[in-house]
Formats: C-alpha cells, structure tokens, sequence
RNA sequence: GCGUCGGUGGUAGAGCGGUCAAUUACAACAGACUGUAAAUCUGUCGCCUUCGGGCUACGAAGGUUCAAAUCCUUCCCGGCGCA
C-alpha cells in the first residue's frame, strides 16, 4: 500500500512537496529516482546507494526478465533483497523499450527532443520493437530471441519483481510521430492501463503493490489533456474503483514542454496522487518539472554521464577527461560533500579515466548522484521556505553560465 | 667481417610503381548522452589554406621512371645467423 500526504504547496504554481509511505520506508518528495536497471546502479554498491542517501530505486521489467528472468528474481525476495536494497523500489513496465528498441533503435532520436529530428522513419534499420494492439514483439538485444509483452505479462513480470510501486505498461512514442500516429497510440495505451488495471487486481489484491499508470500524447496538447483526463477517470470507474495509486507521464517532449505540457498534464490529473515523470534529470528540466507539479523523476544521466567522464558541478558540467584537468590537486568541485570530493582530486578522476579503471567511475557516479541527489533535497527545501523561485534563479544562472 | 631480414606518421603495424598525406588499432584532442541496446557513441588527429587547393613527408643521399613509401646503388642504424 501507498500513501501520499502533501505537505507543502508553492502558491501560484502547481508544485507541492510531501512524502510517500511505502512498505519498504518513506520517500520526501520531491525525490529523484536512482535508476538501477538490472538490480545494480551501475558502478555502485548497495552500500554506496545507501551513503548517497538515496530514497528509491527502480529498476526495469524488460532488463529483469531477460535475464535473470524474474523467477530468479522472485525467489531471491525481490529485485530490492536480491540486490541488498532494502528501502522503497520501483519498476518500470518496459513501456520505455518500445522506443528504445523500436523507433529509436539505430537512429540518433532521444525521447527529448530537438526539432531537427527526421520525421520519415521508412529508412530506419535494424529496430528490435514491434508496437500491435496486443503487445509489443521485442526481440532480445542480447542474443535476438523474440519476445512478446503484453499488458498482462507487464503486470505478472512487475509482480514477481516485486517492487513496491509499479508502472502500466504503455507505449513511448518517438517525438518524430506524427499526430495521428500519437492519437493512435495513446488510445491503445488507454485500453493497456485498463488491462494492466484489471491484470493487477487479480494478481494483488492486498494491494502490494502501488500502480501508476502512464500519461502519453507526445508533444500535442488535445492529446495530453485527453490523457491525463482518461487516465484519472479510471480511478473513478465502477470497473476499477480505486484506479490508479500514481501516474507516470511519459514518452517524448523537447526541453521547453517540460515547462508546459507537463503543467497541462498535472492540472488535470487527480492531485492526491503522486506524479512521476519518466526519464527526467537534468537540473534545469528538474526545477521545471517540479514547478509543474511533479514529484518522482528517475533519469540515467547522471550515472551514464559519470561513467562517460561528464560531471556536474554548480558551474556547469565538466569533462574530466580533458587535458586541463590531469594536475588539478582539487576536488570535482569545492566544497562537495559527497565521498569523491571528500577524498579524491580532479587529478585522481583524470587519471582513473585515462586508464579505463573502473573505480573512475564507480567516483564518478557517487558525484554525479550525490549532485543530484541534493539538488533535489534542496528543491523540496525550498517549497518549504517559498524561496523556490530565487533558488530556481541562482542555480541556473550559476549552472548555466558560460 | 661475411650473410640475411628490417628501418613508415605519438606508438604498434598495413602498404610493396600511379586510385597514398598514406588501411587499421591504440594513444592524444574535443563533443554527445534525459523511464540504460551504453565502462558507449561521434568528430579531429603532417603544415598552410580565400576550403578550390598548396606545401613538406615513409632512415640518409643519389639514381631509374611520365610517375617511387614501393625498383636500383651507396651510406647510416637495428635484429638474427656464421666466422
């Protein structure tokens, strides 16, 4: 079971501040999500996540069932126990891996935009996802063996993994589809959230597990609304009276419909729900997603970006493999409390990097995390304070500055 | 000393008469990354350039040829074998 309790609104914006009860802990929201795909944060230790003070983690239905398989999963506990975590976790539904493997596979397209994307998808090659009404037809990454997910087996994957708060299996659109095709998409994964509803029910009817479903429509506003109206209408049908426990708002904008269309999303939805939006995590989109009323965000950036060399600091990102940084005696950034800046130098990171040593990493991404981590801490302070919006301010400004 | 094999860009190592400023890998120098196909990927990597091209280069010096990193001669240097 889930419980969401607001503590704390910003006047004259929809964001709020408050915590989550699961079974497995509390989560203060507005929290960031560690994302630890095939039950490991890549480079890290449970240990680490721990000292990082990290609040959840989620991990991906798709990476799980592949392998171990999630048998092996739900005999060892969970996802959360067969790692050593044991505090609140999530899964995603693998919703996601229609775009990663389906439209965007082979082709230079992220789930946030740009605007220079090709929108002619007939020359794409090699893409391991096919989208039908059914399901999605994946076909292995790692030795091409097909196979297919539906609602259904989203939700009995979900369940032997065990974590506490689980997502509705949807389709993520490519931001080169078209119209039509969003609208399509979206009403397919309408008919998805009422399967994966009624495919929970039976599966958990102690309510183990906390279900969000996923708002989708891509970057056009009659089709965001729409969804955020149909998904919340759900937990008002006599089919499925409780609904959903959360949503998820996913698949693909550009950097300014954060700002947007996520407020649109967030107006509509029921509000004592929590809100998690998808794959989000870089400051600025943070700061922005919160003003318009988010409260989870899961992102790869900051551990991929660690392992690639890129590390945040209040000025801005740095690349420490760059020649100017091999005699730097100094920490990534002055005053970091995180164990990397407590202990190692930019000299060190250079170093560790230049040398392909895992530890690199495994530093590098106790930073990045520990980065963000706080960042997001310091936001919910901030609504706390009301000084959100000179915090916003000063961050960006030093963040961002050239 | 004789014989033999070899000396190519930061490194290793292709090339063996024109399509070679020279395959490839590594290193170096930058960049990208937003529900992880990712310890990955992309670009640059002799000098100059009005980006058309120009110039200097494959141990050194000569030579053959319309044309040489590629063939010949001598020299220098290194490995191996025999004295």
């Amino acid at each position: 079971m889930l419980k969401f309790t607001i503590q704390k609104k910003l006047e004259g914006t929809l964001a709020r501040a408050g915590v989550i009860e699961t079974a497995h802990g509390e989560i203060k929201t507005p929290a960031f999500v560690v994302v630890g795909t095939k039950a490991t944060v890549k480079a890290l230790t449970a240990e680490q996540i721990r000292s990082l003070e990290a609040q959840v983690v989620l991990a991906n239905t798709y990476h799980l069932y592949l392998q171990p398989g999630e048998g092996i999963v739900e005999k060892a506990g969970g996802f959360g126990p067969f790692m050593d975590w044991h505090g609140p976790t999530m899964t995603d539904s693998g919703g996601f891996q229609a775009f990663s493997l389906g439209a965007a596979f082979g082709n230079s397209v992220s789930k946030i935009a740009t605007g220079n994307e090709v929108s002619d998808k007939s020359a794409t090659v090699g893409q391991l996802a096919k989208v039908t009404d059914e399901g999605v037809m994946f076909k292995s990454h790692l030795d091409g063996s097909k196979h297919l997910f539906t609602p259904e087996s989203s939700m009995e994957i979900q369940w032997k993994l065990g974590a506490d708060m689980i997502f509705a299996f949807d389709e993520c659109t490519s931001p080169t589809a078209p119209y039509e095709y969003q609208k399509k998409s979206l009403a397919r994964t309408y008919e998805w959230a009422k399967r994966c509803l009624a495919r929970h029910e039976q599966l958990d009817p102690e309510k183990k597990q906390s279900l969000f479903g996923v708002v989708q429509g891509g970057r056009f506003q009659e089709l965001r609304e729409e969804a955020a109206r149909s998904m919340g209408a759900l937990a008002a049908t006599a089919d499925f009276p409780e609904g959903f426990d959360g949503y998820g708002i996913g698949g693909s904008f550009t950097k300014e419909d954060i700002g947007t269309a996520v407020g649109w999303v967030n107006a509509l939805l029921p509000e004592d729900k929590p809100r998690h939006l998808l794959g989000i995590g870089e400051p600025l989109d943070l700061f922005n997603a919160v003003e318009a009323g988010c409260d989870l965000f899961d992102c790869i950036a900051p551990t991929r970006m660690a392992r690639h060399g890129t590390l945040h600091t209040s000025a801005g990102r740095l690349n420490i493999r760059n020649a100017k940084f091999v005699d730097q005696f100094v920490p990534i950034e002055e005053g970091c409390t995180c164990y990397t800046c407590t202990h190692h130098t930019r000299a060190y990171l250079a170093h560790l990097f230049r040398g392909d040593e895992m530890t690199g990493a495994t530093l590098a991404s106790i930073h990045n995390l520990h980065f963000i981590l706080r960042l997001v801490e310091n936001i919910r302070e901030s609504l706390f304070d009301d000084t959100f919006h000179q915090y916003k301010k000063d961050f960006l400004e030093g963040y961002y500055k050239k």
